[in-house]
DNA sequence: GAGGTTCCCCTTTTT
DNA sequence: GGGGAACCTC
C-alpha cells in the first residue's frame, strides 16, 4: 500500500502562498457613518489624549473602535506618521491598514507587528547590539541546528537535554527580558534545577553563537529592541517622540518584552490605546502576562477605561454558552457578555465513534447544507487544540469534495527543498549565516560531508570570517584535505556567482538560485516525489515575484527573507476563497464565522494533557479560555465535537468528554453508538495489545500515585493510557520530567529514595539521603552532599535526583 | 570521510 | 509519521 498524498484543497490557487496577507473579511463592506457607534464605542473613539484602556468582550467591535478612533486622531490634526498600531499578527495588521485607508482615503499610518516593528528597529539600529543590518531571523529549525552545535561544542547530550525544550527555556527567558547574561548572574546566585545548570552555560553560547552568524531568533527580536532603547535613552525619547500615539490590539498577550517596549514608548507622550480582553489570553505559555491589561490603570496613571460589552456578533444561546463555560474560572474579573442580536437554537455536542467519523460528519453537514442552499462552505470554520487534528478533517473534506483551507502558512516555508532553497537566499543576504552555510553547502550533494562542515565552521568561527571567505579559503583549515577543500571551493564559487544577481527584484534570483545550484536539476533528475520538490521550489519563485509585485520595486532580499520568517499560520486564510477553514482555536482569535466546530473536546485534548498534568489551576483556565475563544467566533451555529475513541500518535486511544462540555448548556446528538457519557460500552480487548509488550508493565507499581485506580475511572482505558504515559515517563520524571535519560527503575519504584541512599545531583553531586516523607508525587527528601553542611530537600518526582549505585 | 540505513525519539498552542 | 543520531558499508 502506497501512502496516500496529502490531499490538496479542491481548487488550489498561487495566491496561497501570497505573502500578501489578505484583504479583510468582516466589517469592511459594513457602513461607516457617523452614527452607527453605541455610547461606549463612541466615547473610545473620541477619547483624544492621555491612556486608555479598552476592554473588549468578543464580537463587541474592537477592531472597528481602533480604526476609527485612528481615523479620528487623523481628523483631528495628528499627523498620521505619529501614530503606530500595533498588533499580534500581518493579517490583522492588513486588516486595520485597510480599514483606516478605507476611512480616509490616501492616509497610510504605521500598522506592524510586534517583531516587524522590532525587526525594522533593529536593522536601523542593532549595532548597538552587536547586529549588521543585513541580520538573519532564524526559525525554530534554524534554532534548533544552531543549538545543536552548540550543545556539541559545549559537550552537552542533546539525548538527555533535548534542544527543543532548552529552546522553549530560553524562548521563556527573554520574553522575561532575562538575557543570556543575567540568566548566568540569576544562576550564580540562585539554586536553579539541572536544566537550568545546563542552560547557564549553553545560553549564552547560543546567543554568541547567534551573533557569530549575524542572526536572531523571533524571542531576540524582542530582546535586543528593547534592551536598545533601556541602553539608549536618546534613542527612547526619539522614538516615544516620533509615534506620539501607540494602539495595541490584544494586550492581553504581551509578555514582559513587549510590555515594556510599549512602555517605553509611551513614557512622554502617554498616548496609548491598549485593547483587550482578558478572557481571551491564551498566550501563557508564551510568556503573555495577563496582569499587563489588568494593571494598566496602575500603570498609566489618568487612563480612561472603557468596557464594550455589547456582542453583535453571536445568537443568545451562543452567548449564553459561552458565559457558562467561563463564568468556571476563578481567576478572573466577572464580565457579562449582553447579546443584542436572536436568541437562535443552543449550541450542540455532537458525539462521535472516532477521528474519521466526527470528520465525516462534518464534512457531510457541510456538503448537505452547501447543496440545500443552506450555507456555503466559506461561512464555516473547524477549529481544533492541536495542528495533528486537521489531517482526518482534510481528508473527510476531499472524499465529499468539500473546498477547505488549513490555516497552516508556515507549513510551505517548512518543507524541505523550500528550506535548502532558502538557505542558499539566506547565506546570500547574509554570509555570516552558519546555518544557512551547513544547510545548503552539501546541497545537492558536493561531497562536502559533516565532518569537512564542521572543519570549516570552526575554521570561520576561530577566525572571524563569514562563511563565503572561509569556504574559499577551505584549504587553510586544519584538516581540510584537498579534495574536500576543492569541493567547498566549489560551492564558494557557485554563491559569489549568484551573489552578483542579489540586488533587484527577487523572483529571478530564486529562479537563479535553483538553477545554478543544482537543486532544480537533482530533483528534475529523481522520482516522483522529488519532482514534487521541484514543483514546491517553483511555488517558491510564484511566492517572490508576488512579494516583488507587491513592492514596486522596493523590495529586497532581505525584506522577502524576513517576509517568509515572520509569516504566521493565520496570516493565510483568505476570506475569500470560497473554502470551509480549518485552523487552530490559537489562530481562530479574531476571525468570526456564521458556522463553528470546534473539534476534539475531550479530557487531555481540550483541556491539553500538559495542563492537567501540570497541576496549575491557571493552565486549566487558559484552556478554557481557549475553548471559550472558540466558542465565541461563532454568529449563528455552534457545535462542539467529541469522540469515544481516536488514534494519537497512530495508536487508538479511548476519549474522555471534556470537563468543559458539562459547563455549557448543550444539545447532544450521540451517534456514538454508545452511553452519552462514553461511560459504557468500551470493549478493554481493544486496546489491550497495546500494552502487551511494554516492559514498563513489569513494574506496575513503578509510576505509583495518588491517582485513583485506572479500573475506577469512567473510561478505563483512557487510564490506562494515562498509567503508561506517566510510566514511560518515570524515568523522565525522576530526571526532572524532562529529560529522556535511562534511570533503572528500583524495586520501590523510581521515587521512592530511601535514606542512606546514595544520589547523584547534576549541580550538587554526591549526596546521601538523611531524610524522606510523604508519598508517590509529594515524595519530599532530603540530601546531604558531599560539601555540603546541611541537607537540601527536593521534592522527589520534581528533582533531578539519580540513584547511584 | 561520505553516504545510506535503521532505529529510536518525540510530537500543544506561535511570532 | 518525521527527524536525528548511531551504525554500517564503501
Amino acid at each position: 500500500m502506497s501512502r496516500p498524498p496529502r490531499p490538496r484543497p479542491p481548487q488550489p490557487s498561487p495566491e496561497e502562498l501570497s505573502v500578501d496577507h489578505s484583504r479583510a473579511a468582516a466589517g469592511v463592506d459594513r457602513p461607516e457613518t457617523p452614527d452607527d457607534l453605541t455610547p461606549p464605542q463612541r466615547a473610545a473613539v473620541e477619547h483624544f489624549r492621555g491612556p486608555l484602556l479598552v476592554l473588549a468582550g468578543p464580537g463587541s467591535g474592537k477592531t472597528r473602535v481602533i480604526t476609527r478612533r485612528i481615523a479620528r486622531l487623523v481628523e483631528r490634526g495628528v499627523d498620521p506618521r505619529q501614530i503606530l498600531a500595533i498588533t499580534f499578527t500581518n493579517k490583522a495588521a492588513g486588516e486595520m491598514a485597510d480599514r483606516v485607508a478605507a476611512l480616509l482615503p490616501g492616509t497610510r499610518v504605521w500598522v506592524s507587528t510586534f517583531h516587524r516593528f522590532c525587526s525594522r528597529l533593529l536593522r536601523r539600529y542593532g549595532q548597538a547590539v552587536g547586529l549588521k543590518e543585513n541580520f538573519s531571523i532564524y526559525d525554530t529549525a534554524d534554532q534548533t541546528a544552531l543549538l545543536r552545535r552548540v550543545l556539541s561544542e559545549k559537550d552537552v547530550d542533546a539525548a538527555a537535554y533535548p534542544p527543543g525544550q532548552l529552546l522553549n527555556r530560553i524562548g521563556r527567558a527573554k520574553n522575561e527580558m532575562l538575557t543570556a547574561e543575567r540568566f548566568r548572574l540569576k544562576f550564580e546566585h540562585e539554586v536553579g534545577d539541572h536544566i537550568e545548570a545546563v542552560l547557564a552555560k549553553v545560553y549564552p553560547a547560543y546567543q554568541k553563537a547567534l551573533l557569530d552568524s549575524n542572526a536572531v531568533d523571533f524571542d531576540d527580536l524582542l530582546l535586543h529592541a528593547v534592551t536598545l532603547l533601556e541602553d539608549s535613552p536618546e534613542l527612547r525619547e526619539h522614538l516615544d517622540d516620533r509615534h506620539r500615539f501607540i494602539l495595541v490590539d490584544e494586550y492581553q498577550d504581551t509578555n514582559l518584552a513587549q510590555y515594556q517596549l510599549v512602555k517605553a514608548l509611551s513614557q512622554d507622550h502617554p498616548n496609548l490605546c491598549a485593547t483587550g480582553d482578558p478572557d481571551q489570553s491564551i498566550y501563557g505559555w508564551r510568556g503573555a502576562k495577563i496582569e499587563n491589561i489588568l494593571r494598566f490603570e496602575r500603570d498609566y496613571p489618568g487612563a480612561k477605561a472603557i468596557r464594550l460589552e455589547e456582542n453583535f456578533r453571536s445568537t443568545g444561546a451562543i452567548l449564553f454558552a459561552a458565559d457558562e463555560l467561563i463564568a468556571n474560572n476563578v481567576h478572573r474579573k466577572a464580565k457579562k457578555l449582553i447579546g443584542v442580536g436572536e436568541e437562535g437554537e443552543a449550541p450542540r455536542r455532537l458525539y462521535c465513534r472516532d477521528g474519521r467519523h466526527e470528520a465525516d460528519l462534518i464534512a457531510e453537514e457541510i456538503h448537505d447544507a452547501a447543496h440545500a442552499g443552506k450555507y456555503k462552505p466559506a461561512d464555516v470554520a473547524v477549529f481544533y487544540r492541536v495542528n495533528s487534528l486537521s489531517r482526518e478533517l482534510e481528508l473527510a473534506m476531499s472524499r465529499r469534495g468539500v473546498p477547505y483551507q488549513v490555516a497552516a502558512g508556515t507549513a510551505f516555508y517548512d518543507r524541505m527543498e523550500v528550506k535548502d532553497t532558502l538557505a542558499y537566499l539566506k547565506l546570500l543576504a547574509n554570509p555570516d549565516d552558519r546555518v544557512a552555510f551547513a544547510r545548503a553547502v552539501n546541497k545537492p550533494k558536493r561531497g562536502v560531508g559533516n565532518t569537512t562542515q564542521h572543519r570549516v565552521l570552526n575554521f570561520a568561527d576561530a577566525h572571524g570570517l563569514d562563511m563565503l571567505e572561509a569556504a574559499r579559503r577551505a584549504g587553510e583549515a586544519s584538516g581540510v584535505s584537498k579534495r574536500a577543500a576543492t569541493l567547498v571551493g566549489r560551492f564558494a564559487a557557485v554563491i559569489d556567482a549568484l551573489s552578483e544577481k542579489a540586488h533587484g527584484p527577487v523572483a529571478p534570483l530564486v529562479r537563479a538560485v535553483l538553477d545554478e545550484s543544482g537543486l532544480a536539476k537533482a530533483w528534475a533528475e529523481g522520482d516522483e516525489e522529488e519532482m514534487q520538490r521541484l514543483a514546491n521550489a517553483d511555488e517558491l519563485v510564484t511566492a517572490a515575484a508576488q512579494y516583488d509585485h507587491e513592492q514596486q520595486g522596493a523590495g529586497s532580499l532581505d525584506g522577502f527573507l524576513e517576509t517568509t520568517a515572520l509569516l504566521a499560520d493565520s496570516d493565510t486564510v483568505e476570506p475569500e476563497s470560497g473554502r470551509v477553514t480549518l485552523m487552530t482555536l490559537h489562530a481562530a482569535k479574531g476571525l468570526e464565522f456564521p458556522v463553528v466546530y470546534v473539534v476534539g473536546v475531550e479530557q487531555n485534548l481540550l483541556p491539553h494533557e500538559r495542563s492537567l498534568r501540570s497541576h496549575d489551576g491557571r493552565e486549566i483556565e487558559e484552556e478554557r479560555r481557549l475553548l471559550f475563544v472558540g466558542v465565541t467566533r461563532a454568529m449563528k451555529k455552534l457545535t462542539v465535537t467529541h469522540t469515544r475513541k481516536r488514534e494519537v500518535r497512530g495508536r487508538p486511544q479511548h476519549c474522555v468528554p471534556s470537563d468543559f462540555l458539562t459547563e455549557m448548556t448543550l444539545d447532544l446528538d450521540d451517534r456514538s453508538g454508545g452511553d452519552a457519557w462514553g461511560s459504557a460500552g468500551y470493549d478493554i480487548e481493544d486496546f489491550s495489545q497495546d500494552y502487551d509488550d511494554s516492559p514498563e508493565w513489569e513494574h506496575p507499581q513503578a509510576g505509583e500515585s495518588d491517582e485513583p485506580e485506572p479500573t475506577e475511572r469512567p473510561a478505563g482505558v483512557g487510564s490506562l493510557t494515562q498509567n503508561k504515559l506517566r510510566l514511560t515517563t518515570a524515568a523522565g520524571l525522576l530526571n526532572g520530567e524532562t529529560t529522556g535519560a535511562a534511570v533503572p527503575v528500583r524495586e520501590e519504584g523510581p521515587l521512592g529514595f530511601k535514606v542512606g541512599q546514595t544520589v547523584r545531583h547534576p549541580r550538587y553531586g554526591l549526596g546521601t539521603v538523611t531524610h524522606s516523607d510523604g508519598s508517590a508525587r509529594n515524595r519530599r527528601v532530603s540530601v546531604l552532599f558531599e560539601d555540603a553542611e546541611n541537607p537540601k530537600t527536593f521534592v522527589a518526582s520534581k528533582a533531578p535526583l539519580q540513584p547511584v549505585g
